[in-house]
DNA sequence: CTAGTTTGGATAGTGAAGCTATCCAATCGA
DNA sequence: TCGATTGGATAGCTTCACTATCCAAACTAG
């Protein structure tokens, strides 16, 4: 197909698909003569994983960039593609000053010991764990080292079904694609239950109906 | 304190604070004539809060005048408060075209009655995981209702724990950013240590160690 | 009491990011 | 054949989150 059609089918415009291309996130179409390219199925399917990175993982073009190269480049394992398109799209902040980091990092490298996992030691996962425990430190909001573990514990069943659930009998590009996708998409739908969860028990818990049992009604 | 002690206790560079201070984001000082103001431990407080949520949670401006309105206004209650709150701190994507967006919506609601939640039908945390569950269908990762459940169920019992750390004894003013706060940093943290089980995961299924037990070599 | 610095407040400018718009010659399709 | 479309290149736009510059008032060191 051409352009306009890869346009009309994936609702990109036109001028963007181009800018995607002059990037590098999209390859070229197969060229017929100079005022002519072809575009296939592939395109379509990536041009959805970009925008699906770009809008809902709010990625920045440069880490998509990293994400299609970890998919397109064939001499990668698959652990290893997964791992260069994780660290890809980890949000990197920084937090915090060098002592700071040192001690979060000394839990997560306990935590990591203790449920035996192996985590490459310059994993951004990690840093972002970092992040996040320098945050709740400086609320007066840390986590116990149980309560970590705990939700790792849990964490490690659902890594295990999600990878469970990959395909086995697809391309690796296909695959590091699901994994990407089903990284992101499940996050967004893990917090999102827990925002709804949240709401519920701070009704009960801070707004007790104005009926008398268990729940009013709205 | 005037605004450079205030600059120099937060790191936050004096003309950024002037500019937080014209959109609303940092109440003014106490004014002590024209060319002088007092800032106190609030605003340094208030300052933690902004930053956090713009570096950490990556949300816009406008966003977090929401947020901080939500923290001010007395008359909201405290359930009100985090409603407001975690609406603001939600992104937004409206991902999918009115079919996929309803078929969301209906899954959505047989969830939450089932699990018989209390969540307010324009509550954003609804979108949040419309687009989630958008996503997922779209990549064929659709997930089962036992599977939403379960992870819903998950998530109550977390929420539970977290609303409980709440101390009672403080203002609601402080409660609220606890609230927001640990959100935040919560959703992180489980999203981290998600991310390093499935790097160790991935690790186990796809790339077995080059010694000698379970599986061969790659 | 002065001279220099600092302040709050207002206004304008900056840089990055992510598109969009315009041009152009080649070529496609009617 | 001839207007429309295409790929490719270049330039422009918009938004966002800051920064920088001014200015007169007022504080402070000497």
């Amino acid at each position: 197909m051409r352009i306009s059609e890869l346009s009309q089918r994936t609702g990109v415009p036109v001028p963007t698909i181009k800018y995607y291309l002059r990037e590098g996130l999209l390859p070229p179409g197969t060229s017929r003569g100079r005022t002519q390219a072809d575009y296939g199925d592939d395109h379509v399917r990536r041009l959805r994983l970009i925008r699906t990175l770009i809008e809902v993982g709010g990625l920045a073009i440069a880490d998509v960039q990293a994400v299609v190269a970890a998919v397109d480049d064939e001499t990668l394992s698959l652990h290893g593609a997964f791992g260069v398109a994780h660290d890809a799209i980890t949000p990197r902040h920084g937090l915090g000053d060098d002592g700071e980091r040192a001690a979060a990092h000394a839990v997560i490298d306990e935590l990591v010991d203790g449920v035996g996992w192996q985590v490459r030691h310059q994993s951004q996962s990690r840093e972002m764990l970092a992040d996040a425990l320098v945050m709740l430190s400086r609320s007066d909001l840390a986590r116990s080292a149980d309560d970590l573990r705990a939700v790792a514990e849990e964490a490690q069943v659902r890594a295990r079904a999600d990878l469970a659930a990959v395909p086995t009998d697809i391309a690796r590009s296909e695959a590091v694609e699901y994994v990407v996708i089903g990284t992101l998409a499940g996050e967004a739908m893990a917090n999102a239950l827990r925002r709804m969860a949240q709401e519920h028990e701070s009704g009960l818990r801070f707004e007790p109906p104005p009926g008398n049992l268990t729940a009013g009604r709205p």
